[in-house]
RNA sequence: CGGGGCGUGGCGCAGUCUGGCAGCGCGUCAGCUUUGGGAGCUGAAAGUCGUGGGUUCGAAUCCCACCGCCCCGACCA
C-alpha cells in the first residue's frame, strides 16, 4: 500500500481529550477518530491492528478446541430478568424497547444467550464438554468512559463458554482457556500478571485475571515478591500490622469530649494519636438490617467482602438518619462500646486494646478501648482492603506491592447459576438430569490493542511488536524528486510485495523528516529508508524501530534480508512475551 | 447524579474580565526554491465564535436556558 492513497491522517500537535500515552498515540497516529464520549470510529491503520489481534485471538481459541459462534447483540430483556441480572446489572445495560415495546438490552455480555443455546440443543453428557466464542462488539452504558477504547461505551470482547458435565471436566476447560490466554497475549507481545479475581456480579468460584501493569490502570494489583502471589485489590487478602499499643493504654476506659472532630483525621489529630489507633465504626444495612462495622481507621472496608461475610443480599452505609436512630448519635461518633447492633470486626482489630472508638454521643470518643474487654460479643472477619508493606497472606516474610493493572482477560468458573435459572440440563451417564457447570472466558479485545500501546511506546511513538503493526515494514523514499531514488524506492515495494512483505511504501512528495517522524509516530517495526546519500554507496538502510538496530542492504538484496529480519522479529517477541 | 472547567477555520489556542473591523501558530490549496529527522518565500481558501432566546445603537464578549465535551467525585464516619 501507497502512502498517498492511504488515510492516515496523523497529528502533529496532542489532540487535548487524551489523557494517557497510549491514548494520545492512537489518536496522533491516525489509529480512531472520536464520535462522542466513548465511542470511536477505527481508521484503516487502526482496523488493521485490530483485526490482527481478533486474528490471534482467533487462532488460540481454535486451538483450544473453542468453536465460534456468533449471538445477537441485541437481546430480550425479559432472558435478564430469569437470572435475576436485570438489576444486579444496575445501569450499566442499555435498554431499549422494539416497536411493538417490547424490552430489549444490548449484551455486555452473554451468559443467558449462551446458556439458553445449551438448554435448547444439548441434551447428554455425550455432547459435553463443549465451548463457544464469538468475537463481539459490547455495550456497557459506563458512568464514566475515559483513556479512550480502555473504557468505552461500545468495545470489541472476545467471550467464550464452557458446558462440562462434572467438576473435573470444568476444570479441564478452563485450564485449556487459562493456556490459550497466556498464548494470545505473548503473542501480542504483552506482559501480563495473571491474578487472582473476584467474580464480583458474575457469580462462581474460580476467577483469574490477566492484567498488563501500567501506571494508567483503573485496576488495583497486589502481589509478593517473594512467594509470587498476585490478587487484584478487590479480590486481596493481607496481615496489616497490628496496632500499636501506647503507653498507659491498659487503664480503663473513658469519654473525652472531641467537639467537631468526627472523621478519623480530626479526631487523631485532635487527640494527638495516628490514625492507626482509631478504630472507625461503620453502620451498615445489610438486607436493611443495621450492623455495627469496624475497621482499622487507616483502612478502608472492601464492601465485597463484606457482604460476602454477612451473607448478605443487598448492602449500603447506613443514612444519616439511621445513623442516629440506631447509634444515639451523629455521624462520625458511633463506637462499638454499648451499641445495640450485630458486630463485626476486622481480623487485624483481634486483640487491639488502647484505641480509640466513637463513644455513640455528639462530640464524644473514647480512648483505651480494648475491643475484647469493652466492645461486647464481635465477629471477626477479613473486611479490608490490603496496603502495600502489609503482610503476605501466602507466606511468612513476604510484604505486600501494590501497582495498577489493566484487565485484559478474565477466566472464571461459573458452577450451575445460569443453567438452573434459564433450565438448562443433561443427562449424565446415570440418566440422571443435572444442569451443565459452566465456565466463562473474556478478552477485552480493543482494550488489549490498547494496552499494547500503552506497554510499548516512546517518546517518538509506538513501538508495534511486529505480529500487531498495521504494517510491519515502512518504505520511505526520501526524495520522490530523484529519479535515482524514487526507482530504487518502487523496485524495492515491488520486491516487498512479491515477498509477501505487508508494506506502507511512503512514496509522499514530502521532506525526510516529515516522513521519518510519522514512521516513528506510526511505529513500523521495521523502517527502510531509500535515500540519495545511501544510493551512492550502493546500500538501502534496514532499522528496528524499537531498538534502533541499523543495518544496510544493496538494493537487490534488500527484500530478503528485510523478510527474514521481520521472522525473526515475530519469533523473538512472542517468545518474550511467554 | 454532584462539583469544577471548556466550547472561537481541520488541530492547538488568544481575544471574553473592561461590548466597537474575528486573530495567532500548525495544517490545507497554488507557485517557486529546498530534500537524511516535522524546510523557506509568495499568494490563497477556510469561522452560523456550541444552540436558542434576551439586554444594547452595537454581543465571541453581558444575562437566561439548553446541548456537547473534558476532569474530579459518587455515600468510608
Amino acid at each position: 500500500m501507497r502512502w498517498s492513497r492511504q488515510f492516515i491522517p496523523t497529528l502533529r500537535e496532542v489532540p487535548q481529550e487524551a489523557e494517557i500515552p497510549s491514548h494520545r498515540l492512537m489518536l496522533r497516529a491516525g489509529l480512531i477518530r472520536r464520535l462522542s464520549g466513548g465511542l470511536y470510529t477505527f481508521l484503516p491503520l487502526g482496523l488493521r491492528s485490530l483485526r490482527k489481534v481478533e486474528q490471534i485471538v482467533r487462532e488460540e481459541m481454535d486451538r483450544a478446541g473453542a468453536l465460534e459462534i456468533l449471538m445477537p447483540a441485541l437481546q430480550p430483556a425479559d432472558i435478564w430478568q430469569r437470572t435475576g441480572r436485570l438489576e444486579a446489572m444496575g445501569g450499566v445495560m442499555f435498554h431499549i424497547r422494539d416497536r411493538q415495546g417490547r424490552a430489549m438490552v444490548l449484551g455486555p455480555t452473554h451468559e443467558e444467550v449462551t446458556t439458553l443455546l445449551a438448554a435448547q440443543d444439548i441434551d447428554s453428557y455425550r455432547q459435553l464438554p463443549r465451548t463457544f466464542y464469538q468475537v463481539q462488539t459490547k455495550f456497557r452504558d459506563e458512568i464514566r468512559p475515559r483513556f479512550g477504547l480502555m473504557r468505552a461505551k461500545e468495545f470489541i470482547m472476545k467471550d467464550a463458554y464452557s458446558f462440562d458435565v462434572d467438576e473435573a471436566g470444568v476444570d479441564a476447560s478452563y485450564e485449556a482457556m487459562r493456556a490459550a490466554y497466556v498464548r494470545i497475549f505473548a503473542r501480542c507481545g504483552l506482559r501480563t500478571r495473571v491474578v487472582e479475581a473476584d467474580t464480583g456480579a458474575m457469580g462462581g468460584r474460580d476467577s483469574q485475571e490477566f492484567m498488563v501493569l501500567a501506571e494508567a490502570g483503573e485496576d488495583g494489583v497486589i502481589d509478593c515478591p517473594d512467594c509470587g502471589y498476585a490478587a487484584n485489590l478487590e479480590r486481596a487478602e493481607g496481615r496489616p500490622p497490628a496496632l500499636p499499643v501506647v503507653e498507659g493504654a491498659d487503664g480503663p476506659s473513658a469519654e473525652v469530649e472531641t467537639p467537631g472532630a468526627r472523621t478519623v483525621e480530626q479526631v487523631a489529630a485532635f487527640l494527638e494519636v495516628s490514625p492507626r489507633q482509631l478504630v472507625k465504626t461503620l453502620i451498615y444495612l445489610a438486607d436493611d438490617r443495621p450492623v455495627a462495622v469496624l475497621v482499622p481507621g487507616d483502612r478502608e472496608v472492601n464492601e465485597i467482602k463484606l457482604q460476602r461475610a454477612l451473607g448478605a443480599g443487598r448492602l449500603a452505609l447506613a443514612d444519616e438518619a439511621r445513623i442516629v436512630e440506631v447509634t444515639g448519635a451523629p455521624v462520625g461518633f458511633a463506637g462499638p462500646a454499648g451499641l445495640d447492633l450485630p458486630k463485626l470486626a476486622d481480623e487485624s482489630l483481634r486483640g487491639a486494646r488502647g484505641c480509640v472508638t466513637g463513644a455513640n454521643r455528639a462530640d464524644a470518643h473514647r480512648v483505651r478501648v480494648d475491643l475484647a474487654r469493652d466492645a461486647g460479643a464481635l465477629a471477626y472477619a477479613d473486611l479490608v482492603f490490603p496496603c502495600a508493606g502489609d503482610g503476605c497472606p501466602r507466606c511468612a516474610d513476604g510484604r505486600l506491592r501494590e501497582e495498577r493493572g489493566i484487565e485484559v482477560g478474565h477466566v472464571f468458573k461459573l458452577g450451575t447459576k445460569y443453567a438452573e435459572a434459564l433450565g438448562a440440563s443433561v443427562l449424565d451417564e446415570g440418566g440422571r438430569r443435572r444442569p451443565p457447570l459452566m465456565g466463562c472466558y473474556g478478552v477485552g479485545v480493543t482494550r488489549t490493542l490498547q494496552a499494547v500501546i500503552e506497554q510499548r511506546h516512546d517518546a517518538q511513538g509506538i513501538c508495534w511488536p511486529a505480529a500487531l503493526a498495521p504494517y510491519p515494514v515502512g518504505l520511505l523514499c526520501l526524495n520522490t524528486r530523484d529519479a535515482a531514488c524514487a526507482a530504487a524506492a518502487d523496485a524495492l515495494y515491488a520486491a516487498l510485495i512479491d515477498a509477501g512483505v505487508e508494506v506502507l511504501y511512503d512514496d509522499r512528495d514530502e521532506r525526510p523528516g516529515v516522513k521519518f517522524k510519522d514512521a516513528d509516530l506510526v511505529g513500523f517495526p521495521l523502517r527502510v529508508a531509500v535515500g540519495e546519500r545511501g544510493l551512492s554507496r550502493g546500500v538501502v538502510e534496514i532499522r528496528e524501530r524499537a531498538t534502533g538496530v541499523t543495518d544496510e542492504a544493496p538494493p537487490e538484496a534488500a527484500a530478503e534480508r528485510i523478510r527474514t529480519r521481520l521472522a525473526e522479529l515475530v519469533a523473538k517477541e512472542s517468545a518474550d512475551g511467554a
